[in-house]
Formats: C-alpha cells, sequence, structure tokens
DNA sequence: CTGAAAGCGCTTACAG
DNA sequence: CTGAAAGCGCTTACAG
C-alpha cells in the first residue's frame, strides 16, 4: 500500500491516461463519457475497461470550463436565523432538495444569506454565474434581493409563489388556499362558529393564501368575517404564542383557532393552557404543515398535510426546465387534512 | 435595460477584459487578483477601477483547474433520514459550518448519505478530488465509509471523536464526560440517589463518554452502578421513550434519569408524564445538548449546554490546518449546566 | 466512427 | 514590478 502524506492528494488519472489505456483518443474516451456521438462498441467496451482499471472520474472544475455549466444549484436561505431552524419544514425540503439533485448527478450548495452582508454577498456569488441555478426558499415580495438575481438573469424557482413576480419566478406550492379552507370546514362542521387565525406573514403567499382560505369557508357557510379574529405571525411559536395572547383579550369568547404553521399552533396551544382553556374541550386547534412538531405537541395537532417532499421534487424537476430555458411556470401541489387530538374528527 | 432572455446567460467579463480595461497584461490583474506578488500601487488602482467598472468576477472553476483546489467543502451527513431532522442539533451546525466557510471564501456542499446507494456514491465523489475536505457529522465507528474516505486520503474533519480513527482523524467534540458527570453530580446534589441513564449509541464517542461521565459521578460520591439502570437509544425522542419505558419496569424506584440527549430526555419526558410520576417531584430529568427543544418541553430541561455553533466553527478551522498539511488533532470544547423546571437547583 | 486541434478562464514559474 | 507563455483537464466543432 502506497502510504498516504497528509496534504499531498495522490494524482488523479486523467482523461489521457484512460486514452493510453484504453488504446484511443482522448477525444474518444470524453465521447464515451458523455454518450453523445457515436462510437463503436469496440471502443466503448475497451474505454469502460479503462476507465474501471484506472479508477477514473472526471473533473468537474475541467468539464465545467469547458461546458460553461457549473454543474451546481444553490439553496438559498434568506429567513432571519431563528426562524430556520426551528421548524423542521425547513430540513425536510433541504432533504427532498438534496435527494433529486442527487439523483441528477447536480451537487447542493447551502447559503444562508440572514444579515445584509452574506445577502450582498450572495447576490454577487449567484449572479456571478458560479451556479447554473437557485432554488430559493421562503421568498418576501418586497425583498430587493429578488429584483437583483432576476436582474442577472439567475434561473430561480421558489418554493411559493412569490408575490409581484408570479410572471418572473417559476414557484412550487402547496395549495394553501384550499388546503387553509379545508381545515376551517373540518372546524365548522365539528360546530364552532368564533373560529380565531393567526396567519402567517403578510408579505408571503402562504400569509396571504391561508387566510383567503380561512374567510373562504367563512363565507362559504354564512359566518361573520371579525377582523378581531385575525393576528398576524411569522412562522414561528414565539409568535403564535403572542398572537393567541392577543386574540384571547380581544377576541375571548372564540371556540377555536387556525394557525397558518404548525409551529404557532404549538405556540397557541402553550398559551391557552396557561390560560385555563382545554384543547380540544375549550377550544379546536388545527395547524398547517404537518411537520414533525404536529404529532408531538400536547395534544398532538390537526394539521393540514403540506407535502415538502413532494415540493422538493418538483422544485428540482422545475429548475432544470427553467435552466434549458423554458418559460416560467408555477406548480401547486394539493394538501390534505391530518386529524389528530386537537380537533378531533366530529 | 437589456432584455433578459431566459436560458441565455449574459456573457460575464473575464480577466481578460479587465486587463484591457486596465490597460495591463491579464497577468498583472491576476497578480493583484491573488494578491501574492508585488505590483505596483498604480497598476493594483486601475485593475480594482477596472474590475469595478466591469462587474468582474472571478470564474471559479478556472481558478480550480489551474491550482488544483476546489474552494468547497463537503457536508456529510451520513445518518439514517429519520435521525436527522428531528433534533435542532444538525440544523445549527450546519449553519455554525455554512457562516465559518462562507468567512473563507469557501463553499458548502450538502451530501446526506442515508442509503447505501447514497453512500458509495458520496465516496465515489469525495475520493474523487472534487472537494477539498469533509465535515463529518454524528460517525459511528464501525462505518466502511470511513476507511475509504480515509484510504482515499481525503482531509476530514469529524464532529465527536471518531472510535479507532483517534490518530488518523481529526475531531472537535464537547467534553462529554465532564459533561455529563457535572449533570449527574447536580442530581445527586439534589439528593438523587437512584440514577437511571438513557445513553447514546456505543459506537460513538458521544454514548461512551457520556455514560462513562454518569459512571465517573455514580463512583465519586460511593453510589452504587447498577445495570438495571442502565438503557440505550439513538438519540432520538422515539428511542428515549422506549428506554424509559423499560427503566420504569425495571429499575422502577427510580428518582432521577439523566439521558445523552434532549430529544431522547423529551421522550422520557411523555413517558413519565403517562406513567403518572410527577417531574421533577417524582423523577428529576436531565438531558444533553441544550438544543432547541430543551426551552420548549413541559417542563422545560435541565441540560448541558453543547456549544455546536462553536465546534463548528472549530471544524472548520481546524480541515482548513488539515487540508494544508497538518497532522490530525482532537480538539474539545467545555460544556456547562444549564438548569430548568426538570431539576431545579436544589 | 475517430483524431488533431482549438478553446474554456484562470495561475504561475520564467524571463526580463 | 510586469509580459509572454505554458498548462490545468475537459468538450466540441472540424475534418476525415
Amino acid at each position: 500500500m502506497i502510504p498516504v502524506v497528509p496534504g499531498t492528494p495522490r494524482k488523479r488519472p486523467t482523461i489521457r491516461d484512460v486514452a493510453r489505456e484504453a488504446g484511443v483518443s482522448y477525444a474518444t474516451v470524453s465521447r464515451v463519457l458523455n454518450g453523445r456521438d457515436w462510437v463503436s462498441p469496440a471502443a466503448v467496451r475497451s474505454v469502460r475497461e479503462a476507465i474501471a482499471r484506472t479508477g477514473y472520474t472526471a473533473n468537474p472544475h475541467a468539464r465545467s470550463l469547458a461546458t460553461g455549466r457549473s454543474g451546481s444549484i444553490a439553496f438559498l436561505l434568506t429567513e432571519p436565523q431563528h426562524l430556520l431552524f426551528e421548524d423542521p419544514n425547513f430540513s425536510v425540503l433541504l432533504r427532498g432538495a438534496a435527494q433529486a439533485l442527487s439523483d441528477r448527478s447536480l451537487t447542493l450548495i447551502l447559503m444562508i444569506a440572514s444579515t445584509p452582508a452574506e445577502r450582498s454577498r450572495a447576490v454577487a456569488y449567484l449572479s456571478g454565474g458560479h451556479v447554473d441555478g437557485v432554488l430559493l426558499v421562503s421568498p418576501h415580495s418586497g425583498d430587493p434581493l429578488l429584483a437583483q438575481l432576476v436582474d442577472a438573469g439567475v434561473p430561480i424557482v421558489a418554493c411559493g409563489r412569490v408575490l409581484g413576480y408570479e410572471q418572473t419566478i417559476s414557484s412550487v406550492a402547496a395549495d394553501d388556499r384550499s388546503g387553509a379552507r379545508s381545515a376551517v370546514e373540518h372546524l365548522i362542521a365539528a360546530g364552532c362558529t368564533r373560529i380565531a387565525t393567526i396567519t402567517g406573514p403578510p408579505d408571503m403567499a402562504g400569509g396571504v393564501d391561508r387566510l383567503q382560505g380561512y374567510q373562504d369557508a367563512l363565507t362559504a357557510h354564512g359566518l361573520p368575517l371579525d377582523p378581531s379574529r385575525v393576528e398576524h405571525g411569522d412562522w414561528s411559536r414565539e409568535s403564535g404564542a403572542a398572537a393567541m395572547q392577543t386574540l384571547l383579550t380581544r377576541a375571548p369568547a372564540l371556540d377555536a383557532v387556525f394557525a397558518a404553521s404548525d409551529a404557532m399552533a404549538a405556540g397557541a396551544l402553550r398559551v391557552l393552557r396557561a390560560a385555563g382553556r382545554d384543547v380540544p374541550g375549550d377550544v379546536r386547534v388545527v395547524g398547517f404543515d404537518d411537520s414533525g412538531l404536529a404529532a408531538t405537541t400536547e395534544p398532538p395537532l390537526t394539521t393540514v398535510r403540506h407535502p415538502l417532499d413532494r415540493v422538493a421534487d418538483e422544485m428540482v424537476r422545475l429548475l432544470t426546465d427553467v435552466i434549458a430555458g423554458r418559460t416560467p411556470l408555477s406548480i401547486t401541489v394539493p394538501t390534505s387534512l391530518v386529524v389528530r387530538a386537537s380537533s378531533p374528527a366530529p
């Protein structure tokens, strides 16, 4: 065994070494590697054998330089740090994207751009063409970063529609509006009439659409839209707790709460317990996402399943289309209600 | 404004464009870019101006091809999927690594290798020199992947000592043993004498060392080591619940539990509640990690703080050393006890 | 079906 | 201090 000197990487075989082994020109090796042009079966076989013998793997940088494709995709997170890691949603999406990219031999580059400095560095990097495209997580509509990326012509697919960029930025989203509607109709079917909601941020499609679905359900069943029963959050548990506190003082008669995320629902649960309200006895609670959280709260959450693994998969598929030059597109994936103890079936 | 045709990236300026603008040779541009050799102040200035004017950023692939350095680091996760995303620990480490790498202008490539197919693909990729080094998360001692990576001469830094590779693989770890000891001594000081423990996997340093710390504390205070009070888990909440169940039937008289992770402690809490044992009244519970979970359980967890942000930072620093050819090293960072309601101060 | 050759955009000795 | 030139390891028209 050859001793390994740390810091002195072994000389790796190149395409020329393979060519010599196989007894062909290195252009031919490149052809069988890329499988585009015709190569005689005999040549293919001897090249494959030579590759196996030498342990050759292509140098991705040389390839990128020659093709102009980087072979990598950025997974870009722009939320302030504290929001990112509390909720398992982010991890599920990341996991799904890693999988889908790996299946296509693409590399996932993780970029976290929370601070202003990180953000401008990210824009420079992404606009610099270092990456074939970007997967954008939880975009806020007013974010200047969006405009910069769009201006630079960077292929983008967002998770959730990007308000104001519906025609320019491709996106994959849950059917937020009808998912929210079905959640609230479940509460109505259980006899609730004074249903409050904790919404997401108003500059995100998920925030707007889930509120809309809540209103749809009330309207469809002839229930009044009472603004004192609507409170905004930022998806986080803390914001859910704060919103619940406010709702409790402003609309103490409420008999149900629909929270636009499981994390906010978990915060609401805590506040309800502290206020001595039994869930689901006094107040029913429904969340959104069916994230890892939902099954572990006390009581476990009835929630709307947001299939983020599926979303991640579609995002990657769509991004490869966008990179190939196809026009922007929005994809909506269906949701479904998951019933647990925080609001059992009527 | 030039209309952007999707899929037709703008022609980006190269080093030659900058050289022409600045009126120097492109070798000089490269010199000011890399700041190694001497360049006249006048040349530096005009090059800088030309860079600003043209909006030039270096093509990383061309650079990598010329230097033999990829400028990227893999963050490699090898745990089965279900363990990865339940616990916020993983996210904190990832966040910290992303930050530290970004500060050094290194790119973080995320690789998730849960299945056998993913694992062999990862080994091929990493051994292929596509990456300057790898950050290894939660390594198991028997894992064949370790031997393959070491054999290939890939620079590695692990989170936690790698049993069996202490001399070969650099690592950054919490002071697990003394952290665990202080947790158990806190319980002893509170008057507990029948202290059980839920350990991590026996093939991981964190599993072994935290158990050792538990034993150290008991021995130091003349308490017996009762094997019926020791049960293994895999770090997950579910495994913690299962272990607690077993402990409750095997050692029903226990008056405290030290769990080697917050997630397992959370699982234990649930089982204790279901069994009608009050925490901390009947049974005190202490976890390990001070992850995001700890403050949100019911009651909140007393736990040992595992400074993963710091660990991530040291891992990256150490990895750059290893890449530079320095010999392997193990770093230990201190822990501290965080007291909450699951075991208040005596 | 296959070679010879140019070129992708950098870095880095080598001469001045 | 600075140019001209070779070379990093590939891909891809261009000729056969």
